[in-house]
DNA sequence: GATGAATGAGTTTTCATTCAT
DNA sequence: GATGAATGAAAACTCATTCAT
């Protein structure tokens, strides 16, 4: 299908993916307000004029990073949590998964954290909205797994199976944090060091 | 010892806190470049000048409010973890506190955790990194409470003590504000909830 | 006369001093633009508002301190070259004089200069053209001196009076700068240095 | 060469003489401080932000202004007292050229002497020592043609040459800011009056 | 589509001046 | 007379956006 465009409408996609990738490098580096589209269309090796050929505002190019991001990073979890296998292996899959997306789209992910954590007011007022949903969406997901396993007595029903999902992503999250803050001391957070933490009972009985 | 100061510095004291606090009810709700100091001197029925009568700039005024915050919350929860009782004890009055926390402080929070969480740029440069300083001061403390709780045997030595209390810490934070996104559907959730799932064992054996 | 004035009428005039003692020293270093009203206050020990007790408006303070030298300069110049004796020797004790006064009052001068030199704006509009008055009653009565000179057959009448007047005055000024601005490496120069130049013929016959 | 200019590049040249230009009146009549960038935008029939597309700065933009006067004014002087010819003929052509640069540069002239004349502290801090530096080599320059004269028998060694420099350029200043107060009353200094009143002794022998 | 000069509203900050105590 | 907190107009500067070429 791709392979349809013409050479023009190949330029134009490419030019729309430098713009957006000189961007995200400086966004991602120094947030959006400190960062001015003069800076970006130099970055990018294209005039200002030309950026706003291609995203109506500031707000939209940054719009356009977030969602792009947010439906990779989305849809690769999901794949990951609903493929086929136990599920065990399937949240070693996703934590795995998510660790390997740490690592390759570190700028990006600064940027969606910088969005979806913390702070309801968001750069952009709304975007946070529709992030939280997505979210949502794969927290949703997650929570099946735990409901299969609890079904099928690998799990024991300790709570809420949706509790279960907020708790096992963010305990990765925040191990993942420890070591893109301090690489050198935090370990890479293995999948087998957040289950074992998440299934083994600390109290001794 | 508050009675020894004059009506007049104890007037200004009370300016000082109504601008902190028209401040805090901006920032918290609209980030701090979307709010300009013009707004926050009318917020706090003063003039611009008056504003810097006290701060010398608005990055001042916002670095006083995070740690003003910051100081308050984290000798409120070290205290309360390291007090009397074992380390059972300790733990579900720390959970406890935390939520109390929250509760009482919304619009802080909501500011603080913009800071402390995501962006690893921060709204200030440099503002990050010393709460981030005192966060790991806390963590430590906390490590401290499992350590102890290991070596009395209370505690399984699952892993390092201090993995330990970034995942509780964490996990307790994301219960926190699912509560706070949706008061209504969610829990506001009890040390008990977050007990559970952190001590349970979730597999069976 | 002075003796009649009560301890609260010294007591005020020592302030007022003591306010204008502060202003010139802060204005002469850097200028009347860089220097604030809360600054001058600091440095005279008062507040701001014990300043406008004693001059309604910075400009009014900063035109009391411009008049009142330009008064005490101007009595005492006049003073010397219309006092008894020869021309040549009232020259010289002028251009004595002039030196003594700068040496004597350099954070003074720099003001002075400002104001009378150079822009014929002025820091404050309307200041110039009265200093203006005052310097040009200067050289008439200088001019006078030439005028006796050569009526008396002393001088030369070589040039307009006038003329003579303004040259040996700035003449002398520019030595005394010179020595201002590198006072090792250019000597103070001495009323001899000032009348060789002037009255020595420098062309061979 | 400068054909080789695109008509865009000609216009930005044009438009930045504009904006000099109307820096240029209104810095020379009300002074750096009492000319804002809005007005200084007005009467060159740009927005401001304009200026600062042009002159990051309203320092740099002052600073512009006043190099390149010095600029010509110095290139134009040094040619002259370093042409072919006798010593007395290049002074009447100094003294000459020095009077129709005033003429011609009336406003820029009086900006220029706000500078170095007068107050050590400047408007812009810094910008004075760069404008003495010239003037010092303008006037180790007009040494040398004293120098000259003294070694060649032309003129009489009464006093160092470098004394001597000073001395004629500001007499003949002196005479060019009368001309320039009330060009009614006092003539246009020729070069004869300035020279007449130098060479000539007024001494009676 | 690409360019980049021009725009001007909006932001932070300063500071002379006032006035209640 | 002395104080100094409060004022608010004015200034320098920024930057997203437009538009003629």
């Amino acid at each position: 299908m791709e392979k349809q465009l013409s050479r023009k409408e190949r330029e134009r996609l490419q030019h729309k993916r430098e713009i957006m990738d000189a961007a995200l490098r400086l966004f991602s580096e120094k947030g959006y307000h400190n960062v001015s589209m003069e800076e970006i269309a130099k970055e990018a090796e294209f005039s200002v004029g030309t950026l706003y050929n291609f995203f109506k505002s500031k707000e939209e190019l940054y719009k356009s990073l977030i969602y792009e991001v947010s439906d990779k990073f989305h849809s690769l979890l999901i794949k990951t949590i609903e493929r086929e296998g136990d599920e065990i292996e399937r949240l070693k899959a996703y934590l795995k998964k998510k660790g390997e997306i740490f690592k390759e789209n570190l700028a990006i992910i600064k940027l969606y954290f910088a969005e979806t954590k913390g702070a309801s007011f968001s750069v952009i007022a709304g975007l946070e909205k529709e992030l939280r949903v997505r979210y949502h969406d794969f927290l949703q997901r997650l929570s099946k797994l735990f409901e299969e396993g609890i079904r099928k007595g690998v799990f024991e029903e300790v709570a809420d199976p949706f509790y279960l999902a907020v708790a096992i992503d963010n305990v990765s999250n925040s191990f993942l944090f420890l070591w893109l803050e301090d690489p050198e001391k935090y370990v890479y957070p293995e999948p087998e060091l957040v289950l074992k933490i998440f299934f083994k009972a600390l109290l001794k009985e």
